[in-house]
DNA sequence: CGAGTTGGCTAATTCGAATTAGCCAAAGTA
DNA sequence: TACTTTGGCTAATTCGAATTAGCCAACTCG
């Protein structure tokens, strides 16, 4: 019944793993358990079903989006609770964070298809950039932005700092995707990261 | 002549911007000069071509990195030159090697190609991770390792630090290469994280 | 010189994968 | 109940792209 939506998620998870021209609508039809020309009921041809997974996407991401938000604006308001973050609490946060965007099925999946199809046109360089490069850096700023404001870290300029907090957890996700059984030398090295970023950043450097 | 070389060298050029799987055949013979069935005079298939890039990769690789040994034993016997490094020659460096590595032709267009293939197999994804990954972090360890030794930088932990330098330039060198236009943009963070490494890394920290 | 090799070409051939045609049963609905 | 829609199937069809066959001119070197 749901067959639609099964499509989509067959067809993102063969995505991320080939790429889109290594897929066969064929193999998508198997998985979900049917056959090929079945397909066509649901979706125009094999292009439009990559483009309706980037639509859901867009959906999903701006729900959360209008979540983060409003949390964002609450956190503003009640900058105390920023004041008692001592290293553990950021490394919790950083651990979090790095785990959640890293395992999460959806996340990981759409994160490697569009490490994959991302030089095939700009409209999906746009949507990379934005999730996993823009959006995360802008957004950890407004959190560090606060901290700095709460005494918490100090910097004369946040959005390096920010740089300094992301890009290293970003090159460990890479590696993450591209090589699932390094992830425990992974999570190692982010613990050190986020250790030292304290030390460098933090109230009592 | 050289047409043997021109296919290697027009394959990786198409490869790069679009991946092997959205590459014909008769797209590299045209910008070769010759028709597609030719092409198969110097190459069994479309796979051999491939598979020839990245042997020629891993040749011009073995060459460099035994290159690179020279100068690294000479800089270790000499580790004099390290002691004179000011921010500015950091700055100078760290600009240098990240404007080689995003402009060099090659390097570009095989780090880009590798981009789109890295999830396709184990090989290409260890290639992937030694050469963007793992060696230039060992490799700025070492220097880092000398420029500890020598006083001009503090740290505890060389390979945070390393990471702290490189994960920065790796993260920023994937969004030129996603995004051209955003390079101007990115040589500011640059500049902006390698000063701030050095007010937190450097010998006056 | 003259046989052989090289590297190009045109004209097949093959083949795999996307898509279409057209049938049918079950579910929904007036 | 009878009509329509939905979503599945098998059997074409189409078509594009990789590869092969087989021809030929130019170069190579004994």
């Amino acid at each position: 019944m749901n067959t639609k939506q099964r499509i989509l998620d067959e067809a993102l998870t063969l995505f991320s793993e080939k790429g889109y021209a290594n897929v066969f609508v064929g193999d998508i039809a198997d998985r979900v358990g049917i056959k090929a020309p079945s397909l066509y009921k649901h979706y125009k041809n094999k292009r439009a079903i990559f483009d309706a997974i980037i639509e859901e996407m867009n959906r999903r991401f701006e729900e959360q989006a209008k979540a983060m938000q409003i949390n964002g604006t609450d956190a503003a308001a009640d900058a105390g609770i920023y004041k008692s973050l001592s290293e553990d609490r950021l490394l919790k946060l950083g651990r979090e964070f790095f785990l959640y965007y890293l395992h999460d099925d959806y996340n990981k999946k759409f994160r490697k298809m569009l490490t994959l199809e991302q030089f095939h046109d700009m409209e999906l360089a746009k949507v990379y950039s934005k999730l996993y490069v823009d959006d995360p850096l802008s957004y950890q700023g407004m959190l560090f932005g606060f901290m700095v404001t709460a005494g918490v870290l100090k910097t004369d300029n946040v959005q390096i700092m920010t740089l300094h907090f992301y890009a290293p957890i970003y090159y460990l996700m890479t590696i993450c995707d591209r090589e699932p059984d390094r992830e425990p030398e992974a999570l190692k090295l982010l613990d050190g990261h986020i250790k030292q970023f304290d030390r460098l950043y933090g109230r009592n450097s």
